[in-house]
DNA sequence: TTTTGAGTTGTTCGA
DNA sequence: GTCGAACAACTCAAA
């Protein structure tokens, strides 16, 4: 009798270091290591353009890391499972949890079915500090403000789990025979893009882990201040990493802790993961939260449909620098910094009127940190129907952002080529640089830079009039 | 039980 | 140029 075979399901956890499962599965014996594809059971909730090329390169990491025994597979998991199961003698599947309402379903029936037939079945929590089912009030309900959340949910709380170390002794078996290849997945033609996001970034757990390094010496000294700058290297772009579990959030937790900054930039640092766990919670309580307000009385706000402005929103052709900078740095790196996050979405649903779902599909299909949860959740603060959202008079106005948070426009000139030229002074409003200005800068205002789409006073005040239409 | 005060990230206007 | 108030109203944690 050889070792016990073990499944590791590799899903949102794609790394070696600090993962419960794969620790445990290799405790027991001879691992399989699988991946699975899932088209099937996601619904609505299937993987977009950007997501899907990271999950590319990161699945060709992960099969190095593990020296080419990644097997791969495309379909439904409740019956490539329980075959794979059959066929190689597996006596456990183990698998890391996942939170999405429809992930949560297929494992809960997976779980199941492999229980019927014998099998053992494990998970573990290698994505949480804390799963949505340990932070509570003291009423026994889940947060909905996030301050309180995070300081007695999350600093006052007994502290999370120690990373674990890389299995010391990884025993994998041999690839199944209907394993497919990387290609055969067909991750990476499903987005057909002009520019490559490769340059922009090094995808995989030594990738994550190196960014990550990079950022505990030079940008957590002055994160408090400097993450608002997108300009300055202060943030930490691990969003899409942490997404895909390529590094893990307790990795994060102590190694900020042990780097020994100041403690403002520290606490801002481990509210944002915080942050991201409250929309975990948020969405695993409200699991029609993609869809449907968390704030009911905006179900009768008055959204204008306007497929034009919404194009031009999209393609960064709006006439606001900074929004179009941010448009662009979206669709040509597969991120967009949370500062000028918030100025594109506010503007979309504030100065267009457009539904915030509209600015949350387009999120989805463009951003590689795409999260379920983290985005709903976004787009519902945004858009002032969320929990604990902002005041919806917090308008913001896109000229003034840009003046306050990128003075010297490094930022818009980087991602606006066309307006590279044009003094300091009138790069944040060009339509009001003078003719001579413009044309010492190349630029023809309406051919090679789109005047405004909408006046922002005008618009301003269009919301919030809507705004208080629907408070009756 | 009641009360109090705070709530991720703003803007505008007038003194 | 700087500063404080107004902008709405409500939820909800915590004393």
């Amino acid at each position: 009798m050889s070792d016990p075979l073990v499944i590791h399901w590799f899903r949102q956890d794609l790394r070696l270091a600090d993962n419960p499962s794969l620790r445990q599965a290799a405790a027991k014996g001879r691992v399989l290591p699988v991946y699975i594809l899932d088209d099937v059971n996601a619904g609505r909730a299937r993987m977009g353009g950007a997501s899907r090329w990271w999950l590319h390169h990161s699945l060709a990491a992960l099969n190095h890391a593990l020296h080419g025994k990644l097997a791969l597979f495309k379909g439904d998991p409740l019956e490539i499972i329980p075959r794979l199961v059959r066929s190689c003698g597996v006596t456990a599947v183990h698998w890391n949890r996942c939170y999405e309402p429809w992930r949560i379903r297929r494992d809960g029936r997976l779980k199941e079915r492999l229980r019927e037939e014998g099998t053992v079945v494990d998970s573990f929590n290698g994505s949480m500090l804390r799963e949505p089912w340990e932070v509570y009030k003291a009423d026994g309900l889940p947060y909905r403000v996030f301050t309180p959340y995070f300081r007695k949910g999350c600093l006052n709380a007994a502290p999370p789990r120690y990373p674990l170390p890389v299995p010391e002794r990884l025993s994998c078996a041999d690839l199944p025979q209907e394993s497919l290849s990387l290609d055969e997945l067909g991750l990476l033609p499903c987005i057909r893009r002009d520019i490559p996001l490769e340059p922009h970034w090094h995808i995989g757990e030594k990738g994550a882990a190196e960014r990550f390094e990079l950022f505990l010496k030079h940008g957590l000294p002055g994160y408090r201040e400097g993450r608002d700058y997108p300009a300055r290297p202060n943030v930490s772009r691990l969003s899409p990493s942490l997404h895909f579990g390529e590094i893990s959030p307790n990795t994060a937790w102590y190694a900020a802790q042990e780097n020994g900054s100041g403690q403002e930039d520290l606490d801002h640092f481990l509210s944002e993961l915080a942050w991201r766990e409250f929309s975990y919670s948020l969405l695993y309580y409200n699991p029609e939260l993609p869809a449907v307000n968390l704030d009911a009385s905006f179900n009768r706000f008055p959204w204008i449909e306007n497929h034009e402005a919404l194009l031009r929103w999209q393609h960064g052709m709006t006439g606001y620098p900074i929004v179009d900078a941010g448009m662009r740095e979206l669709r040509q790196s597969g991120y967009m910094h949370n500062r000028v996050r918030m100025v594109t979405g506010s503007f979309l649903v504030k100065n267009l009127l457009v539904h915030w779902h509209e600015g949350e599909s387009w999120f989805w299909d463009c951003l590689a940190d795409a999260d379920l949860a983290i985005n709903s959740a976004s787009w519902q603060w945004v858009a002032g129907c969320g929990a604990d959202a902002a005041p919806y008079f917090r308008i913001f106005n896109p000229v003034t952002q840009a003046q306050k948070f990128d003075p010297d426009g490094v930022y818009l000139r980087r991602w606006l080529p066309e307006l590279a030229a044009l003094p300091d002074r009138h790069l944040f409003a060009p339509w009001e640089a003078p003719g001579s200005v413009l044309r010492e800068s190349g630029i023809t205002m309406g051919k090679t830079y789109p005047l405004p789409l909408v006046d922002l006073k005008l618009s301003r005040q269009r919301a919030l009039d809507a705004y208080r239409s629907t408070r009756t």
